[in-house]
DNA sequence: GGATATTAGTAAATCGATTTAGTAGAATCA
DNA sequence: TGATTCTACTAAATCGATTTACTAATATCC
């Protein structure tokens, strides 16, 4: 890395390209350079190497060499580089990307798989992906799925077929091994080349239970969520465990579902009527996400129980909604920009150190749990009038 | 368009293409193909054109042909026509992506600008762009410059740069002329080359104040956007033009402005205490956008006041968390997803017209109040003790 | 039977760079 | 003076396709 490049394919530009960037655009009706190149040559398309070497009576080698400060380039008199830095300059040669990559085989691009661009979850990793990845010269191409299994099949293929260096799958299954780099984000099985990014949720789980009960809460519901979403599996499970190390009593009746691929409250509300409707009482609801948990004060309230004071609710996720809404979501927070960031960084590492490099099955970030206003002390076993039933 | 080519470049893929993700990716152990291409070749990489021309003693110009569909290719028999098809699925050739758009000069690729993509608009915006252009055989690239000068600046070229064949700036200003076409969304000012999607805010002033109006309010307080967003002037000058013509008169005590480019309530928070501090009584507000509005709620409740029952609330764009806020919100609604959806639209279309075609200079959608739970009439002016003062 | 058309392809240029392997001429060394 | 080194470059191959302009062989027509 470093100032390699004149005009830096990989990495971020020099102070020249800013300057550049003046000229770059529309050819200005005026101040074109004195004569134009040989015969006018390709209307309205950028000049190429080629036809700035003819221009300076030089071959395009020279300027390849000089352009790209090639040790190569060792022998040319500093006056003859000058002289292609200016022309360079003055008739704003960009190089053509395409046949860059072409040549050097490095497209520096990334492929990015997420299942739904609108969702609060996604965008949020997207934009620690997106902040690191172009920080160093990368670019990525997105993809949304919107959980449609033909789509989660064909678009790593057609990612690939993209020339991109590696993929993010964010909360997205990969359904076998790639020719490239892969790094998951939220996905817990191991597919052959693919790191995952995961949340450890032992401590999730830990953390939120060690709360509630020492709020008094011993009569928990939960929401587990859709079959689909990578972290269902193993959130439950952790919760299982931390239950049986706090001596926690699951009940059947008080575990519900999320149901469908709606991203908006619904699901979370139809879950928590359920749960009401098995008229085993609760005073507290863990859910498996911030949106489904919105849903659920919703159903709670609309059955006429207060939120945190009949019964509290804890959410995931640590969405932007989840500090607005109101009561303010107490929420699992998952550092999600940071798991971007760290998923870009390890695909750009993975990919620098080759095919055949080992890399880590699984990198683990640490939950936090963040207490707003959706909690409280546990009512009174048998006193509060509006206690759920 | 259509079903023209055997890898579909630039449309949806064919049956086939699916079909062959099975061999697409890590090459298995077994099931090599009967006799390896001419000394094992390159190893890892996927096979060329010229490897697959060699494999079958033909010349890769009449692969090309046949693979293509090109109608050249008339006079090759079905026979060689199936050997060849039979060779790309077995050896599972994936042309070039590189190689194609370095000749064809397309690179089926654009540039989608954003200020932020944690900020529920312009992901979704984004969403709309991005299932248009996938279907239409299209990638994006995405920057995020988080209202950063030198960004805005830079990306741009940038973009230019990686060959993209038109860019789509969401809320983001296009500072002079491109190469290529622009569609912006959001934006107001004429740039040359650029088309813009604008919600018609006319429309949307009248239908608020309409209903504001029609429901007793005569004391209504405005937020203002920042000034870096491309609608705070042309909403401000709408809101001003439907007062003018429903006879309501803006207090200049009743106007704040949003500071800060925080993508969190908190502008808004601040805002609403401003107005509150000013002493000049209002049952109504309008915010510039919804995480103002939930900021608003917020100061009003803190200051005492109920919503909607003291005083209404109105936001703007619908995002997501809007509908699930406490109260939920009444809210002009911004087709979002559809104004995505337009642009790349509108993209595809001017860059298949050619660049001396003629192009909308703007294009308007139209606006949709949705009313919730945070308006309500206005209190009777001297009653309700807790009227806003 | 010779001219023309058709069939079944191929050679070579091209897109716009990078990179290896030179080369011609001047300067230096022994 | 002849060999060697250095300077200042360049020719040509290459990346992996597409595309135009051919050709050789066979078939058809008059």
């Amino acid at each position: 890395m470093g100032v390699k490049f004149f005009f830096e394919l990989p990495l971020k530009p020099l102070d020249l390209e800013i300057t550049m960037c003046e000229t770059a655009l529309m050819p200005r009706k005026k101040k074109v350079p004195a004569r134009a190149l040989k015969g006018a040559s390709r209307a309205g398309r950028p000049v190429s190497l080629k036809e700035l070497a003819a221009h300076l009576g030089l071959s395009p080698t020279t300027l390849s060499l000089v352009l790209n400060q090639s040790p190569a380039a060792g022998s040319i008199p500093q006056e003859t580089k000058d002289r292609i830095f200016r022309a360079a300059k003055g008739f704003n040669y960009r190089p053509n990307f395409l046949a860059r990559s072409l040549r050097s085989q490095r497209s520096y691009t990334l492929g990015v798989l997420v299942p739904e661009l609108g969702d609060g979850y996604s965008p949020m990793v997207l934009s620690g992906v997106e902040q690191y990845l172009l920080q160093e010269g990368y670019f990525y191409f997105v993809a949304s799925h919107r959980h449609k299994a033909e789509l989660i099949e064909k678009y790593p293929q057609m990612l690939l077929d993209r020339s991109i260096e590696g993929l993010i799958a964010i909360d997205t299954p990969v359904l076998r091994p790639l020719s490239r780099p892969v790094v998951a984000v939220s996905r817990h099985d191991e597919v052959e080349g693919v790191t995952n990014v995961v949340l450890n949720h032992d401590q999730a789980a830990s953390l939120t239970l060690d709360y509630l009960m020492e709020l008094g809460h011993q009569r928990i519901a939960f929401i587990k969520g859709q079959v689909f979403s990578s972290d269902t599996q193993v959130r439950w499970t952790s919760i299982l465990e931390a239950a049986r190390r706090h001596g926690l009593r699951i009940r059947p009746a008080l575990v519900a579902q999320l149901e469908g691929d709606s991203p908006s409250p619904e699901p979370g509300y139809v879950a928590t009527q359920k749960l009401l409707a098995a008229q085993e009482p609760f005073t507290a609801l863990f859910a498996f996400n911030d949106i489904s948990a919105i849903g659920a004060i919703r159903a709670l309230r609309g059955a006429g129980y207060r939120v945190p004071e009949d019964v509290s609710v804890v959410g995931f996720d640590d969405v932007y909604s989840a500090a607005f809404h109101n009561p303010a979501l107490t929420t699992v927070r998952q550092p999600l920009r940071e798991m971007g960031r760290l998923a870009a960084e390890t695909l750009l590492r993975r990919i620098a150190s080759g095919p055949d490099a080992v890399y880590p099955k699984f990198l683990t970030v640490e939950p936090e749990l963040v207490i707003r206003h959706s909690t409280a002390k546990a009512p009174a076993r048998f006193e509060g009038k509006r206690q759920v039933r």
